[in-house]
DNA sequence: AATTTCACG
DNA sequence: ACGTACGTGAAATTA
């Protein structure tokens, strides 16, 4: 059976649903989102869904990846492209490493081959702990999530509490889900269209999440519309360090373009100032591992993660040195914190 | 060559 | 009334 056509010709999908997505050539969609919502209807959607997923590893990763060894090394070796994204982070690839997978069992099961050089070494996994949400606090002043983060709290169950108005022991599993939701929200240019999309719920419910939100982080809202302002008074907004992406569309008289560009002005210097703080931080790791003379060597990054081939012997000095390093590479109102973990693939070090 | 889908942050 | 969640890259399919 084939990738799509197999499922779109063989398989009436407006069958099971009159009003089925279409894409933009006029076809019925057949996205996951699609057919999750499809599953109950026909047993054969789960299938397919199971289908997909596997070959997608099998093709991308599982088949594609040994191809690229390199004899030499006996390694693979990514590409990073410095001037790719928009928002000024790296991108990765032939291959890309910046999206090896983690989230499904089997995807895990590929990530466990990436393993140190030689059995005197570890890997070494450090990655910044909600750097763009402190990033948004940071840069919006807003005391309630300052504090959040200073406190230490859970950012995504303080938020909960505050939107639904309970106390921090009180928040469900759900209610958390839906405020992780909303922080994402925030980081890309919220809209109650796009919330309500992604929670499940009608619009006017998101619209009510997102206004009780703003209530409660009121920082957070002018600091948005100021980012938007800023936008159309100097068509560019700048990240901490003054990396700039124009944004040419921000005056469109065309809502929908205009509405493209208003959240650009929103997450760019979110993204993008997270995307400068961890590239200074390599920088200065990488001139401690050239100063010390050090066999340890920076593998990866994966935007705001970082991967060591560590010498078991160098672990001691180096941890502690990629963590200060990146904790300290830029200094704001709000701590940056970084989880750091060791394992003999990049799973474990996960 | 363009489109669609899906892997990651 | 309109119709979006932000940023990427690779593989398979479509046309």
């Amino acid at each position: 059976m084939g990738y799509n056509g197999g499922v779109k010709n063989c398989f009436p999908l407006n069958a099971l649903k009159e009003k089925g997505k279409k894409t933009k050539s006029g076809q019925y969609s057949t996205s996951e989102d699609v057919l999750v919502k499809l599953e109950a209807k026909h047993p054969i959607v789960g299938h397919i869904l199971n289908y997909r997923s596997n070959t997608k590893l099998l093709s991308t990763y599982v088949d594609a990846l040994p191809e690229l060894v390199n004899p030499h090394t006996g390694r693979i070796h990514t590409t990073y492209n410095q001037a790719v994204a928009a928002t000024g982070r790296l991108s990765s690839t032939a291959p890309n490493l910046q999206n090896i997978p983690i989230r499904t069992e089997r995807g895990r099961m590929i990530r466990k081959a990436f393993v140190p050089g030689d059995s005197d070494r570890i890997l070494v996994a450090a990655d910044y702990s909600q750097i763009e949400l402190r990033l948004v606090a940071a840069l919006s002043e807003d005391e309630n999530m300052i504090a959040a983060f200073r406190n230490g709290e859970d950012i995504h169950a303080a938020t909960a509490a505050r939107v639904f108005g309970v106390p921090l022991a009180d928040v469900t599993r759900d209610m958390r889900s839906k405020a992780k939701m909303v922080n994402f929200g925030i980081i890309y240019g919220i809209s109650a269209f796009g919330l309500a999309q992604r929670l499940g719920i009608a619009r006017g419910e998101a619209a009510d999440i997102i206004k009780t939100y703003t209530a409660k982080f009121p920082g957070i809202e002018a600091y948005m519309q100021g980012s938007i302002e800023f936008a159309r008074e100097h068509g560019y907004v700048e990240t901490v360090m003054g990396r700039r992406r124009y944004l040419p569309d921000i005056r469109s008289s065309n809502a929908v373009v205009r509405g493209f560009a208003e959240r650009n002005a929103i997450n760019a210097p979110i993204q993008g100032s997270a995307a400068d703080i961890i590239k200074k931080a390599m920088i200065a790791i990488q001139r401690e591992l050239v100063e010390q003379g050090m066999q340890s060597r920076m593998m990866l990054q994966v935007h705001d993660e970082l991967v060591f081939d560590v010498v078991k012997s160098e672990k001691d000095t180096l941890v502690p040195l990629i963590v200060r390093c990146m904790e300290t590479a830029h200094t704001f109102s709000v701590p940056l914190t970084v989880d750091v973990g060791e394992g003999s693939n990049w799973l474990e070090a996960h």
